[in-house]
DNA sequence: AAAGTTTGCTAAAACGCTTGATCAGGTGAT
DNA sequence: ATCACCTGATCAAGCGTTTTAGCAAACTTT
């Protein structure tokens, strides 16, 4: 039963309470209710500047799309455009992490603001769901595909991942068409350090992760660009390895005693938390007898310990947002490798002025 | 739709390589490679019992499907079926924590099941781009609308949300034909107070939030009705108020010790971390001379305190997986009021048996 | 007043797909 | 032979839009 009345010509005041649920109104039921074409219907809803439509015809169509209250049908709109107006994005670990999150506002900000929306999916690394997710994005015809992971590695392209466009986001792959943005962790891990530098420590001990990773090799390597920076010889005892998590940085804590330094710079925040346990067991206080900075800058941690964790923050949004730019062909062009993005820093209290010995 | 087909006889050995980027395949250009009518085509795609396909033919068109690499338009199935493949989801805060991502993923698990792909939109409070999300997905015609907040409260229901179906996740509204699900705050309360009760503490401090919310008083509920069911009478003396945050359960700690007691639940795990804080800071060990159980289950902090927090879980999950259900009309039809979903236990090692006196 | 121009609108095709109606040819029963 | 009935496929309409070409009427020019 599809009857809705309204009165056309005075424009009624009745808003669009029909009963809902009911099949949407359609570009011809407007047309009807205006009596015009639907064509016209369509010029004016689309306001296309070329097209000639007097103001009262303009105003009778208006009227009845408030009164039925029309709304385009956009998988029609993207059938005959021949293009879509989607972009995917494929998480691996939505769940488990608030960076997928960041890096989801960030796509999905960046992708608003060119007419697109976003359509995910969540793997937790399950590879026949992420089959059956690309493939999904593809029957849609997506504009292309973010690919990102929930912490920066290498990763090898899945096949139906070609059908399309895509920028791998948070990962890379070696493959040479693979475009992709991550975040540079050389640069935070200098940045890190420079937090401890510039608060007059020199004698930084770097605890990072067993496990290899990009984010194990760079931010070792920022670690020693720095130093190098201000002169200081780098000193490969004073790199400590452990898990990291906050075991490994709980368990790292007498080593790192032993090292005589005045700051410590951890792989990441959950090392960093770890590491307050052990020093606070040792009757040491932070920042005062020790400095600390971690590394991710993993709110519900960092900005809660006692004190708040100076560290480093990845770029989860940004690395969103620049992914739909370069999937959009919007970024200038780069050069070669995946794009980094800066990761800044986040100052809080856990690093204070080594007082002068 | 996600279809999957296989190769079909002599399995051609031509991968889809081709040039991709290109204009996607059409049904129509698979007819003509196999030699038969697209609507030949579209019925062997579908697999139609009732249609007359002779083997031969199957063959030929799932070859020309296997060589150009054909996809189905979903768009142009949504738009002939009339009824949209899409759920929408709009969260209020994707970005700032781990819960919207439990939600997406339980949504997303149970939509796929009934051939539905979400369509996400974060709107990290922003009025204006909750407005833009939801036309968005009226626009897509949606089944219906999850809508969902960060943290369980009442809110009120945006107009254009009337236009479709909708279900509140982890939210409600006094509208009569809103349909809700939340979390079982009263449930949790009760279970976060059994775990104290049944390793035999029996003087339970519960440090509830400051700030009003359905959490607060059905977390408290829940604490009276297990004391209630041990025959432990309720002494209001027990229950203390704090900014529900690291700092207030650590400044919760001077007025929880004057309290006497053995155990303490705590309105969330954030403050039962600053508690940890304080409780060391006083030189007492948990759970040997206290026992604490948090609520919210929130995994980087319970998890990884030492010792690792015993909890009640907010089931997040089940709460997306719930919502489809209900939007979908497969859950059994509820009685009145918002359906409530089951706060599991999460028993780590930050409750011991009270030894005997 | 005839010719040209502008204005305001519409007809109809196309987008990629589904599906009920239809049809040609073959088979088996009468 | 005739009829009825399968079998295997095709025709064509329709889903809700956009858009180009075109048309009638009104308004300018000469």
């Amino acid at each position: 039963m599809i009857s809705q009345e309204n009165a056309s010509g005075t424009p009624s005041a009745a808003a669009p309470q029909q009963t809902r649920r009911a099949q949407p109104v359609t570009l011809r039921q407007v047309a009807e209710a205006a009596g015009v074409s639907t064509a016209t219907v369509s010029l004016v809803v689309n306001k296309k500047k070329t097209a000639r439509i007097s103001d009262e015809t303009r105003k009778r169509v208006h009227d009845a799309i408030r009164d039925l209250g029309y709304r385009p049908n956009a998988m029609a709109q993207n059938l005959v455009s021949g293009s879509s107006r989607f972009i995917g994005l494929v998480a691996d670990a939505i769940a488990t992490t608030p960076f997928a999150g960041q890096i989801i506002h960030g796509a999905q900000d960046e992708a608003w603001k060119h007419g697109y929306a976003l359509l995910i999916a969540n793997t937790e690394g399950n590879r026949e769901l992420e089959t059956d997710a690309i493939a999904m994005m593809l029957e849609y015809k997506v504009r292309g595909i973010l690919y990102s992971t929930w912490f920066h590695r290498a990763t090898d392209v899945p096949d139906s991942l070609r059908e399309s466009d895509f920028v791998l986001v948070n990962c890379f792959a070696e493959e040479p068409g693979a475009r992709a943005v991550v975040p540079d962790e050389v640069q935070g891990g200098r940045s890190a350090t420079e937090v401890l530098l510039k608060h007059g420590h020199r004698r930084i001990a770097f605890i990072n992760a067993t496990i290899p990773a990009p984010a194990k090799d760079g931010r070792l390597q920022g670690y020693r660009e720095a130093l190098d920076a201000e002169g200081i010889p780098f000193d490969e005892g004073l790199v400590l390895e452990a898990y990291p998590d906050q075991e490994g940085g709980y368990g790292a804590t007498e080593a790192l005693l032993k090292l005589d330094v005045t700051a410590v710079y951890c792989y990441n925040d959950r090392m960093a938390m770890g590491l307050y346990d052990g020093l606070r067991e040792q009757g040491l206080s932070i920042p005062d007898d020790i400095a600390v900075v971690g590394f991710d800058n993993q709110e519900v941690i960092a900005a809660h310990l006692r004190p708040p964790l100076s560290t480093v923050s990845l770029p989860h949004y940004e690395l969103g947002a620049a992914g739909v730019r370069m999937l959009l062909g919007l970024d200038e062009a780069q050069g070669h490798g995946p794009e980094k993005i800066y990761c800044p820093t986040v100052e809080r209290n856990s690093v204070r002025a080594l007082a002068p010995a």
